[in-house]
DNA sequence: TTGTAAGCGTTATCAT
DNA sequence: ATGATAACGCTTACAA
């Protein structure tokens, strides 16, 4: 181990700790000479200055977290991808929290945070649209927030999020255009900000076309593979929907099995159409059409969002909502005629 | 901001500031009185006692480095999981670092974490299999080690791989059996250890069946999915396989682009089996024979070891080697007949 | 059971 | 350009 601190650097040289230190900054305060001479020793004897004193000292830690719901999600993998990209660059390393979809543990990761272990915040909320009332004095957490995605409308911190209510609008009416009467829409929690938006913009595409809203085509399922396939399936056989419009992937491919298992034919028995980033939805059997937000492009917005705020002597406390848009991409599990 | 210390919390609880850290500690040479006044009060404050602070004093973090390749990657996504998941029961935080395949960046990020920031690492490793001599001295690190997958054979540490070798001899067989006599093998990088050993499998699998084994088949791949395409396309003109054998997940899916762009039906034209923890290979047209690596599970070894290690006062310097099952999952992407 | 005080390894301020 | 010294906020002997 031999860990060798900034005293033991110091007396090897015959220089005080505080040349020492100042080697490591860019200051000029230091003879380069001098600075060489440390650097070099410090090299030889494997010196690197103790993260959690420099941390202490400076009151910050060039570390931001990512709190998300899960992690076994095509979504947010790629989140984290953008998060950790732009960190990356900035110096910035990131720490991950998952909550399991658990509000208690959000708000305990949250509440733990405070005590100055990173320098801000991008979530993905785990609570449902208006549980939030533990972030109410948000500027009392002491580092900036950046919410993306699942998002608590009233929390005044900068906001992303994809166009879900036109997102899911046009796609609904997507699948009426090829033939589907009886739409179901699968969902994992419709009180959350996400399943809610999707859901409305459902519920108008159906109304605009004089469609009734059937209860019963509007499906809770869960995050477990298994109990969504016995629920998409029973669905299927009492309601004989002929289109299905997925609000996460997940639930896409849970339906893809279940047809397969039923022997119904996408798109010929029923079409579907999915909140998904996979970028191989064009290698699935059929393609899969995809209402493709961009996720890494998110995580990139969301880190740059706090990195400013973090650069930004005295932020003022913006609450902006920025929209990226998410893209229809069209591809045979929802076309009429693809056969 | 108005950030609360153990200081003023110990004044306004007219106390001393031991008596207050105590509190928190789970000790109990504290009256349970005085405890409880503490936490509800600190509660009330918001108080969180400072994570530099504690971990400088402490000399641990509780916190483990994932250091890995890349992260737009299915199989390190998943690892992050299991790593995650374990972590988490412990009541350990985990930090990415992300190399881009870079091993100067590797080196540098194993380098500056002997600084304390983490109690432990794993990581799959991005320099080639015999380039690892910044970690001659891994004990002079001053943290335990786990290597996975990617990893250097000579560095004495623990270390998590799959039976790689006879995966690929394995997969290439099935290939051979179903009628492939021209199987290209698309890599990566095949001086990089799990290149290389599944290039040998690969390879004797061939010689094994009196298969000559043509340079022209074994294809150095990229990380970049346009230059993968290229290469591939080409080499399937120029070549005419008709069995492939892709080291990587990634490279299976760049096949089936090629292919639906060339007009190459898969398996009748040519057989695919993959390398890939991909969970909905079955989903894909066709379904995608895979090599598949319990990636979940290397993720959780690895920190479960770490954590022993970790727990283990005088953890002795063992470098066992642990060998975990791919399961060779068949679709119809490499059968003969299945059409 | 509680308090006092030293020290974890830095860096910033102030002197020199 | 360099050095002495006082924080940063916490934990833990040791003393009471």
């Amino acid at each position: 181990m031999a860990k060798i601190d900034i005293h033991t650097l110091a007396e090897v040289l015959n220089i005080s700790t505080s040349t020492v230190s100042r080697a490591f900054r860019n200051t000029n305060d230091i003879n380069p000479e001098t600075r060489k001479r440390i650097l070099e020793k410090a090299a030889e004897l494997n010196y690197q200055p103790n993260h959690y004193a420099s941390n202490l000292r400076e009151q910050k830690s060039k570390t931001i977290a990512v709190i998300i719901p899960e992690l076994a999600n095509n979504y947010f993998s790629q989140i984290i991808q953008g998060v950790e990209k732009v960190a990356k660059t900035a110096g910035y390393h990131i720490l991950i929290f998952v909550t399991d979809d658990d509000i208690q543990k959000e708000r305990e990761f949250m509440r733990s945070l405070s005590n100055g272990r990173v320098d801000g915040v991008v979530m993905s909320a785990s609570g449902e649209a208006t549980d939030h009332s533990y972030l109410n004095n948000i500027e009392s957490f002491g580092f900036p927030l950046i919410l993306f995605d699942r998002i608590y409308e009233e929390v005044g911190v900068p906001k992303i999020i994809t166009d879900d209510y036109n997102s899911s609008y046009h796609a609904t009416q997507h699948l009426i255009d090829n033939g589907c009467e009886r739409i179901a829409y699968l969902v994992v929690n419709k009180e959350q900000s996400i399943g809610k938006t999707r859901m409305q913009g459902y519920v108008d595409a159906l109304k605009k076309n004089r469609i009734p809203i059937r209860k019963r085509l509007i499906v809770d399922c869960t995050n477990s593979y298994e109990e969504n396939a016995v629920i998409i399936e029973h669905m299927i056989e009492v309601n004989h929907p002929d289109g299905i419009l997925a609000s996460v992937e997940r639930l896409a491919f849970s339906t893809y099995q279940v047809c397969q298992s039923m022997k119904l034919q996408i798109p010929q028995d029923i079409k579907i159409a999915a909140f998904s980033s996979l970028e191989i939805a064009s290698l699935l059997n059929p393609p899969l059409t995809t209402i493709k937000q961009p996720a890494i492009k998110i995580g990139e917005k969301a880190a740059s969002l706090l990195l400013e705020k973090l650069a930004d002597e005295n932020p003022k406390q913006t609450h902006q909502e920025f929209v990226l848009e998410s893209e229809l991409m069209i591809r045979d599990s929802s076309l009429k005629g693809s056969y």
